[in-house]
DNA sequence: TGTTAGCACTCAACTCATTAGAGTGCTAAC
DNA sequence: GTTAGCACTCTAATGAGTTGAGTGCTAACA
């Protein structure tokens, strides 16, 4: 057999079927090629190959006497090499994004949801993971006789509460030594950076209360945790309806499913904040994606960071013959749109 | 036209239509109620009763050949007086709640998955509108040269944040004295009690400093409106493509938007807590709901109370033919199992 | 007078065959 | 190497025929 190629007219060849089925959903023939491009070719030639594309895996047929689609590798290579970025008017969602919201969840929410009404694909945003965060403040305050709030504050104003319980009647001076204890020992620490060396000279110097010192620690320990089970906001799940070839119950249930349990997308959150690699934008074709719900979806992620260590996911899901260009594009402006509204403040 | 009336057989026959449609989700034929029943009527003798009952609109016929479905009409009459209520096995369902969740959003997020895994329909759980709460506690603290964290804790423990910016550096003493002014004078009151008087005795009072005091009361003002419009909780919406009749692309596709929005649920939230006159569990059934998407479901509401003033919405939504039954014994119980929740904190 | 048997009728749903049309592969000619 | 052309394939759409569940109505029965 002789070797294939891929040569100049295949990639043109390769687009339009691409270009074409993007645009339809459905199956591209030879003689629509044909006329599409300005190759000037007959629709016999093309179909030729088309012939020989398929051999390669690039296409493929539903069935003997249909048209051609793309493969998930015919996808990936379009990706990786065919594709013109379009920067297109993506004023108009730099502008909305400018109405910020303080409250960081709302500002992620309506990303999300902003998103989604631009792209008509389904959308996540992962909230940043405050791991390697630091403390900023923390403030205990009595609320009743036996329960005491703590208030932490961590670096970039994610604010935590939890309210402890505790057994021993405290007044407010106890309190107030207690703070002024956990600020100088704690602030400006990482959750990592509270080793037991510092919590037992705090204990130590706790004296009687150090039970509490423990207790407040363990409510930074928890408070943070919680936050590692990540939050995120979805949007846009219903788009997925627009795809005949996602709508059908089985598919459609799934994918819903997946978006309204959220647990399953926290591993495509990972996936994407594990590759260090990256530029920035990641792209799944069908197979690729870390959630098998959504094999017959492609999946393009971006991360975008909130200064240093705070880093979160922003996803796009929808039909493998999704608009990669814009969402690229979409996501490219949404990230670096981030980036600056935390610079600003 | 003579008169007609509900007589002893035809409830029975309408009873027996109801059941076996909510079990089958298919027209009902006469032949079946026949042996369906302990009547010992012939099918000729229900078809007359049947054509007498679609005179009276408690069913209909979806076309000439077919059996019958019970109307919005017919299901009303069951809900108000044929319903015979299951106690069932709820015991599994309190035992799961009592492994109690600390945080109250947790907890919310939990009984909308409980319900939705044991009931197979649709859920949402509305957190408590916070509304006529109390104000129980206030804390200003330093974070930044110029940024003060307000902490309000309001009964029941619920906690607002929030981040004011302030022109003038304050010094330690100086929070701490506005800190004392606004508890003393605000502790205990609910928003509506916060009246112009309080306010600019309190400004009189904060001196030089009377800018932070309107700031904290806007905050305070903000902080509970942001309540307002309701965080709402949902679970199993894809529970909807269990049933055939709601799981065409154009139903679910509304129905996973109006889960997914939110929004529009809060108007359910608002039908079912103006209802003061209820006895907590109010059943909506498809044309009745005051959202517009869900005309073809069935929803039932309950509403919980967590101390005065803090009342929230259960709702269940799912098929016009949904176990009644079952649903609002259910319902009964995990409202009362929240209220007790409360009591034993 | 209420109940029932029986029959003609209706209509959705299914099966089956046919057709139309889009698209292919292959060959022969350019 | 390219193309025209033709036989072939297969889906999707169409329509006729059949089935079966269910009805309404009538007449007979208790």
């Amino acid at each position: 057999m002789v070797e294939m190629q891929l040569d100049e007219r295949k990639i043109k060849i390769m687009q339009a079927i691409i270009r074409n089925y993007l645009e339809t959903g459905e199956p591209v023939g030879s003689r629509t090629i044909s006329k599409y491009t300005d190759l000037n070719l007959s629709s016999a030639t093309i179909r030729n190959e088309m012939a020989d594309l398929e051999e390669m895996g690039y296409i493929l047929q539903p069935h003997t006497s249909a048209g051609r689609i793309p493969s998930d590798k015919g996808y990936r290579l379009y990706v990786d090499t065919m594709m013109e970025e379009k920067d297109k008017e993506l004023e108009e969602l730099k502008e909305m994004m400018l109405e910020k919201e303080d409250k960081m969840d709302n500002l992620l929410k309506q990303v999300a949801k902003l998103l989604a009404v631009n792209t008509n694909y389904a959308t996540m945003v992962s909230a940043p993971a405050v791991h390697r965060n630091k403390l900023k403040f923390i403030q205990l305050s009595r609320v009743d006789v036996n329960q005491l709030l703590a208030v932490i504050v961590m670096e970039g104003n994610v604010i935590k509460n939890n309210i402890l319980q505790v057994a021993e009647e405290l007044n407010d001076e106890t309190i107030l030594k207690l703070n002024i204890l956990l600020n100088t020992h704690l602030n400006g620490l990482a959750l990592e950076e509270i080793n037991l060396g510092t919590i037992s000279a705090m204990k130590q110097q706790a004296g009687i209360h150090s039970a509490i010192v423990s207790d407040v620690i363990d409510a930074i320990a928890e408070g943070i945790k919680a936050d590692e089970d990540l939050e995120i906001y979805t949007s846009g799940a219903n788009n997925i309806f627009r795809y005949p070839e996602l709508a059908d119950q089985q598919k459609a249930s799934e994918i819903i499913n997946t978006f309204e349990e959220k647990q399953m997308l926290t591993e495509l959150v990972q996936d994407t904040l594990s590759d260090e690699s990256n530029t920035g934008i990641q792209v799944y074709i069908g197979n690729e994606t870390p959630i098998q719900t959504m094999k017959d979806c492609s999946v393009v992620t971006a991360t975008y960071e909130l200064g240093e260590g705070m880093r979160g996911t922003i996803g796009i899901i929808g039909p493998k013959r999704m608009d990669y260009d814009k969402v690229i594009g979409t996501l490219k402006t949404i990230t670096h749109q981030l980036d600056d509204l935390y610079k600003k403040k």
